[in-house]
DNA sequence: CAGTGAGCGAGCTTCCGCTTGACTT
């Protein structure tokens, strides 16, 4: 201040996050005001694609809704300061909301810095300070070339499929393959066959000078295919002298995993605390709001050199010297863009932190792995022990491994995701053994095995594919994931194995036993399955559009994007190059396809004759008995059940869905019907429902006087939950529920006021609370409510205010 | 929560990437 009061001092830091703004405040001096834009502050408008399509791709941004007042306060502060150093990322889309900003704020050359930092470090931020540069316009080319790609893409697609399948679907560059990832997975999992062969294993028990016994695990180098091979097998061993035959010993490294990105922490939160994506990413955004951790969402494996020294401080003060080994990791994902550090802990001296279970174990996790990144290499022993099978020719191995130096094993072990429906573990302690020494065979016995089918992709595993092609970035993993599922296209579940038969042979006093088992096999925990929706949207759009849909198609875009931001290649070029093919081929497959529902024709109806089809109709997959061309016999309808696909139903399972409802009779005058519902089989009678048995009640069995046991089970139940019921008004109950009593009217819950007793309530108290409830649930059916809401929610606002219908879908998706 | 399955054809839906909040059971 005081000599030049008439000239503006003071500098304004923008960055791309708040939580980042605050520490970086800390870091400059006074004459510093950071801020944040909360990412991008403008987008493409929606009406006409936001693209002059006739105009060279030019592109109509409008500052959204949610970002109005950001850029207010912005502004005014521009309008008292002497220079803007804009410091959002250094990625393609970091510079064009600089760019943004720019433009947006009305700043001039004159009055602004471009900056950019990778680490929030005070070395680095004083460091990008000290060298200012100017927008890359070439970046920031490449960046609209992707969103009006994108936007093209999506906004072109989309409304094909509201005329050819569905409306309301949706298509898009990233979350189209994502799903075709999981059909063709689905397909090869239903195509697979299994191939059974016999695994042999024996255990033996090893005596060693001090008469200590300790047991040795062993498997049969071979497999055989069949039963009698097997047999024959065992039979020869029963008199068989084991003997060892071979002792090998080799050296093993192991090295420990990079520190996480965003994709390998969502991976590895899934396998050792079975978080969902979205869940990770909200825990980990707590953690980064409180400092606690860096940056979650990024697609680098370095650390700051500061992080380095807190991890070497940390290891040697904690566990030695021996055990640091500080490296550099290299990235290995496609397209990485690297703008920030890896996912670290912020302080690496806390190995703990408080906060919720959730935020301790993922935090925790997040230490380990970086200390553990620093560590040195475990160095270990595999030990592999032969052992002959008298003269049968054949041998099995012994194998194991012991730690000479574990290393960053003290720390962090990385899981996998192998489903080892059999464990085998060969982590077992060999004792030791020489050359020539003879076995005391203890058991010997062999099993059926089957291969196994290609594993179905859980949400993490699901992100690692995409993140291997190249496919959405660190901030997108996953909504994709939450939109592929919104939309109906992916459904995650949990599925039953089925039983399956196996032989098991085991040699018992001197002869060989064979007997049959049964396992379950094939069940499936939080599994991603396309629906049928999903499957005919896939096909319809591979089918037209094998280029869009292709693996590499986002690595070949990527590529033209890179020579725009080189200064190579104009970028409404580019996207003109791909629009003009693309849009013809939109307008001839508007005229040319057919609508797409899956119809399949199954044969006939043994019963009429009739011709049976099954396809997606109004409310999901359904199969159908005749056609509807024949106006006084209407078609009969039934819809198909959870884990039933269009493509893999069989005539026999389709017969199955007609012969429920079935009626068994009567009971106090009134019809006991038996049915399959959203939530399993059901008898309703009276207008009342009861759930069957689960794995007892057979609904195709099921006889009268169960059903009638089961209802009056059900009524028994009823009214143990029941407190008081009033003659006068039959729909009012008061009733106890899982939080509590409550009072129950006509389709409401209302909650009982604290100062009152639920046992001792009158009528006229009842009514009174259902009077003053002001909460919004009241006699709705949910799912009514749910896209009731929506709809208003939009159509109140005017469409420039769009996110209050975008909240309103996001809640209702939650549940 | 558990039946439904064609239609007057209004007006709506939709993309990907940056960011955080504000909602309830």
């Amino acid at each position: 201040m005081g000599k030049k009061s008439s000239v503006l001092e003071g500098n304004l830091v923008i960055v791309e996050s708040p939580a980042k703004a605050k520490t970086i405040e800390n870091f400059l001096g006074t004459d510093y005001i950071v801020k944040s834009s909360y990412g991008h502050i403008r987008d493409l408008s929606k009406a006409d694609f936001g693209v002059d399509i006739n105009n060279k791709y030019k592109p109509d941004y409008i500052v959204s809704s949610d970002k109005k007042e950001v850029v207010k306060d912005l502004k005014n502060l521009v309008a008292n300061v002497k220079t803007v150093w804009l410091a959002s990322d250094e990625d393609r889309e970091g510079e064009a909301i600089a760019w943004h900003l720019y433009d947006e704020l009305g700043l001039t050359k004159e009055n602004t810095k471009r900056i950019v930092f990778h680490e929030i470090t005070k070395d680095a931020i004083l460091n990008a300070i000290k060298t200012p540069r100017s927008i890359d316009i070439n970046l920031v080319n490449a960046q609209q070339a992707r969103r009006v790609l994108d936007r093209l893409v999506g906004f072109e697609l989309s409304p094909l499929l509201w005329k050819k399948v569905k409306p309301s679907l949706s298509a898009g560059r990233v979350q189209s393959v994502a799903v075709r990832l999981l059909v063709d997975r689905e397909r090869e999992v239903h195509a697979f066959e299994p191939i059974a062969s016999y695994r042999v294993t024996a255990l033996f028990l090893v005596e060693d000078e001090k008469g200590k016994v300790t047991e040795l695990k062993s498997e049969l180098s071979k497999r055989f295919d069949t039963l009698e091979e097997t047999k024959a097998f065992l039979e020869n061993c029963i008199d068989a002298v084991f003997t060892v035959s071979k002792v090998e010993k080799k050296p093993l490294t192991k090295k420990p995993a990079a520190p996480f990105t965003t994709s390998t922490l969502q991976q590895e939160a899934s396998r050792k605390l079975g978080f969902s994506v979205a869940q990770t990413m909200s825990v980990a955004q707590k953690l980064y709001e409180s400092g606690k951790i860096t940056y979650m969402r990024t697609d680098s494996v370095n650390l700051s050199e500061l992080a380095l020294n807190m991890a070497a401080k940390q290891i040697t003060d904690n566990m030695g010297e021996q055990y640091v080994k500080i490296r550099k990791y290299k990235t290995a994902s496609k397209g990485a863009q690297e703008a920030h550090e890896a996912i670290r802990p912020t302080y690496l001296d806390q190995q703990t932190i408080a906060g919720s279970s959730a935020e301790q174990r993922l935090y925790e996790m997040i230490w380990k792995r970086t200390i553990a990144s620093q560590m040195s290499d475990a160095q270990l022993e595999k030990t592999i022990i032969h052992i002959n099978a008298g003269n049968t020719g054949e041998h099995f191995n012994a194998s194991g491994e012991i730690i000479k130096f574990d290393g960053f094993l003290k720390v962090y072990i990385e899981s996998s995701d192998a489903e080892n429906e059999h464990d085998e573990d060969n982590d077992s302690l060999i004792p030791p053994l020489n050359e020539g020494d003879e076995l005391n065979m203890q058991i010997v016995e062999a099993r059926q095995r089957w291969s196994q089918k290609p594993p179905r992709y859980t949400e993490a595993s699901l992100v690692r594919k995409l993140e291997e092609l190249g496919i959405g970035r660190p901030s997108t993993y996953a909504p994709t994931i939450s939109t592929v599922q919104n939309r109906g296209y992916v459904i995650k579940e949990d599925r039953d194995g089925e039983e399956r038969h196996y032989k098991s042979l085991i040699i018992n006093e001197g002869k060989v036993v064979v007997s049959d088992k049964t396992e379950i096999t094939g069940a499936e925990r939080h599994k991603l399955f396309p629906t049928d929706i999903g499957i005919v949207v896939n096909d319809f759009l591979v089918k037209h559009f094998e280029n869009i849909l292709s693996f590499d198609f986002t690595a070949k875009v990527e590529k033209e994007f890179d020579e725009i931001a080189t200064g190579h290649l104009e970028w409404t070029q580019s996207i003109d190059d791909f629009y003009k093919p693309f849009h013809q081929l939109v307008e001839d497959t508007l005229e040319h396809s057919e609508k797409s529902v899956g119809e399949r024709e199954m044969g006939t109806d043994p019963a009429s004759g009739k011709p049976i089809i099954v396809r997606i109709g109004r409310f999901g997959p359904l199969a159908q008995i005749g056609d509807s061309s024949d106006e006084n016999d209407k078609p009969r309808f039934a819809s198909l059940r959870k884990g039933q696909l269009l493509e893999t139903i069989t005539l026999e399972e389709v017969l199955d869905l007609f012969k429920l409802p079935r009626s068994l009779g009567e009971f106090e005058g009134k019809e006991v019907v038996i049915g399959i519902g959203r939530f399993g089989p059901y008898i309703r009678h009276n207008s009342k429902f009861v759930s069957l048995k689960k794995d007892v009640d057979d609904p195709y069995e099921i006889d009268l006087d169960t059903a009638i046991q089961r209802i009056i089970t059900k009524r028994e139940e009823d009214e143990k939950k029941l407190i008081l019921s009033f003659d006068e008004e039959p729909d009012l109950q008061v009733l106890n529920g899982r939080w509590g009593p409550f009072i129950k009217f006509e389709k409401g819950n209302y909650k009982i006021p604290k100062d009152k007793v639920a046992e001792t309530l009158t009528l006229e108290e009842c009514r009174a609370i259902i009077k003053n409830d002001t909460s919004v649930n009241k006699g709705k059916v949910k799912a009514t409510a749910k896209t009731a809401t929506v709809k208003v929610a939009a159509k109140k606002k005017t469409t420039a205010k769009k996110p209050a219908a975008a909240k309103a879908t996001k809640k209702s998706v939650k549940k």
